[in-house]
RNA sequence: GCCGAUGUAGCUCAGUGGUAGAGCAACGCACUCGUAAUGCGUAGGUCGUGAGUUCAAAUCUCAUCAUCGGCUCCA
């Protein structure tokens, strides 16, 4: 018998008979290691455990810690849900069923809906089959086979599927029991692999992703190799839900959507106190950095968006009035009233770069399936700016947006990538443009010596664009920043600036937001905040709380301090005891409680009590204030 | 827009054909209290909206609006 040698994962090499499968091997390994094997990878290419080693190899045993080992479960798991589909509804045809994120789905073409009471039973069924511990078998067939035996089962969706495979892909399938769908593979050896299987929830989606097709009932699910890391995973979901800043915004009073105005958000005293914090910080820096502040109207008439392509391009999302017989529409982007400022007087090279930088109030008519709190509105505040400038500055404009957007996520203690996004399908302007434009973008980023990813074809209509990828403390990731490079607009505005040589040249323009959507942005910082805002952001900074009423009249005084000293602060002087008093502020999560009894009265001091922290002991009120002004000013 | 679900008091929810309920919050009274809920009492809803079925509708049917979970979209 001939030997081959093994290369394993930690650079060891073993001897092996020919033939020796991958799941032999992970049990010589350790026994340990073949409870917990996955799935494998022999020479780079996954494969399923049962795979016989036939030559020199490199082997690497997945398990539910890789992130290829927690696929292969979770799509195995997938397998699993359409077979109990198929034995509790034998009329289903089968579309795809790919491991996500956290689980997996199946997308199902059922003669009935799904009713959510479906969802135990299936459950139910699965649970049955993982006793079964059914054997996930791959046989390959050929194009014609494959074709047959999917259309004489009536699956039209795999027949689709496998028409539109390459030429030369080789066609698998995998059986488990009496179920067999198409599948690349790898699978888990058996269904009894598969412990803790939960479905999540029932929703539509278009076979392939296109509102043209026909919409089938998707079912998503998870699936853990323990019952205690489900739990652990519900247990997250349930807490990112209680940060969902739709709950929070409610209970903090910082905003409301009301029926009157689906998507259109109305902001409490409180929320606009967060939101004016967030505008006076945007002001300063821009003005620190160069940027010159405008307002342009929110209502334009048609001409301009016919000028500017919006009309084109997305007229379908625009609202529309009448004034005077002549057609307005309701600004869906700053730029064309940037432009307009810019264009209303003659601009020297000398002038140049040119920041105008717009809080600009924007509507767009999404859709009303699409919206979402604070997350997905109709009308929102883009902190927008617009930069004039020569071919000469790009590289440089570019760098000092960078260094902008870099500087605001980090007081939030927000980590970040970027991505670029080029030329789409629906773009203006020539190849030549875009290749430059992109080009500058790319040297931009490598200036930063920042690692970027490229989603080709998803930039915007009239230039490629950067875009801000930033995560929150429960690592969603959020698109905000964006920087777009436009060689367009100029053009169809003829936008000029005197060169040098006195003759008009045509300048570059530069689109970018840092927020993205201050609602937005706001929404993201109730999540990531938990509702906690740091100090300099809380709508309430200080509460006082009286321990009787014999600590009104200093409260009060304390209060009016603060206040000349521009720290908001609330006096809760009701009837009630101390603890439901702390117990209420500590649930509007203010940061800091002043308890004042008659001690402090007495000594004229303030017992402070920290936010997630507790009693800090009795501090005298102009050394109270020294230090939270020195916190709020350490967070900027 | 599409698929599915939901809509009852300020909030969280119970109420499956016979005149609407609880807890918390609010308000009143008592208690003047030292670091996460003092006690007692009062008030509060044309059950999202509009039609229909029925002797009778929160409850059944239809339409409509909004919200939630997805799909699609996101200049």
């Amino acid at each position: 018998m001939s030997k081959i040698k093994i290369t394993l994962k930690d650079g060891s090499v073993r001897e092996y008979e020919k033939g020796t499968t991958v799941l032999d091997i992970t049990k010589d390994i350790s026994q340990g290691l073949a409870r917990n094997a996955l799935a494998a990878k022999l020479n780079g290419r996954k494969v399923d455990l049962g795979t016989p080693v036939n030559e020199d190899s490199a082997l690497e045993i997945l398990t539910f810690d890789d992130e290829e080992g927690k696929t292969v479960y979770r799509h195995s798991t997938a397998h699993i849900m359409a077979q109990a589909v198929k034995n509790l509804f034998p009329e289903t045809r089968f579309g795809i069923g790919p491991a996500i994120a956290d689980g997996y789905y199946y997308d199902f073409d059922v003669p009935e809906n799904f009713k959510p009471d479906d969802l135990a039973r299936i459950e139910a069924e699965i649970d049955k089959i993982l006793k079964q511990d059914y054997p996930f078998e791959r046989f390959e067939v050929s194009r014609e086979e494959a074709l047959q035996m999917f259309e004489e089962a009536g699956e039209k969706y795999k027949v689709e599927i496998i028409r539109d495979l390459p030429e030369d892909a080789v066609i698998s399938c995998y059986r488990q029991g009496d179920f067999v769908d198409l599948c690349a593979g790898p699978h888990v050896p058996t269904t009894g692999k598969i412990k803790a299987v939960k479905l999540m929830s029932l929703a539509g989606a278009y076979w392939r992703g296109n509102e043209k097709n026909k919409m089938l009932q998707r079912i998503y699910g998870t699936a853990f190799p323990k019952k205690t890391l489900l739990d652990e995973y519900i247990y997250r979901l349930e807490e990112a839900k209680k940060r969902d800043h739709r709950k929070l915004g409610a209970e903090l009073d910082l905003f409301s959507m009301q029926d009157e105005g689906p998507g259109f958000p109305f902001f409490h005293p409180k929320g606009m106190i967060l939101r004016n914090e967030l505008e006076n910080y945007w002001r300063q820096e821009h003005k620190r950095w160069g940027y010159q502040e405008i307002r342009t109207p929110v209502i334009l008439n048609r001409g301009l968006w016919e000028q500017s392509g919006h009309w084109d391009n997305y007229k379908e999302n625009m609202y529309f009035t009448q004034i005077d017989d002549v057609d307005f529409a309701v600004k869906p982007m700053n730029c064309p009233g940037s432009i307009l400022i810019y264009k209303s007087k003659l601009h020297s090279y000398r002038d140049l770069p040119i920041r105008l930088a717009e809080l600009g109030l924007v509507h767009r008519h999404e859709l009303s399936g699409a919206l979402h709190g604070l997350m997905r509105v109709r009308c929102f505040t883009q902190d927008d700016a617009h930069i004039f400038m020569l071919p000469s500055q790009i590289t440089e404009e570019i760098v000092g947006v960078m260094e902008l957007i870099d500087k605001f996520y980090k007081v939030f203690g927000f980590e970040y990538h970027v991505e670029l996004s080029t030329k789409p399908e629906k773009a203006m302007g020539s190849d030549e443009i875009w290749d430059m434009a992109t080009d500058a973008l790319k040297k931009a980023i490598e200036t930063k010596g920042i690692d970027y990813k490229i989603n080709e074809g998803d930039g915007a209509f009239y230039g490629p664009k950067i875009d801000f990828h930033l995560t929150d403390c429960i690592g969603r990731t959020w698109q905000c920043g964006t920087i777009q490079l436009d060689f367009q607009m100029p053009e169809k505005f003829d936008l000029t600036y005197v060169g040098e040589d006195g003759q008009k040249h045509r300048p570059v323009m530069i689109h970018r937001v840092v927020f993205g959507s201050i609602e937005r942005f706001i929404g993201i910082l109730i999540e990531h905040f938990a509702g906690a805002f740091p100090v300099w952001l809380a709508p309430v900074q200080v509460k006082i709380l009286t321990v009787t009423d014999r600590g009104r009249n200093f409260s009060r005084e304390i209060r009016s301090t603060l206040d000349e000293q521009g720290i908001r602060a609330e006096v809760d002087e009701r009837n009630e005891k101390i603890g439901y008093k702390i117990r209420e502020a500590q649930l509007e999560k203010v940061p800091y409680m002043l308890v004042i009894g008659d001690r402090e009265v007495e000594n004229k001091t303030v017992a402070v009590r920290k936010r997630g922290e507790g009693d800090k002991g009795t501090l005298a009120l102009p050394e109270f204030i020294k230090n939270v002004k020195e916190e709020i000013r350490l967070k900027k």
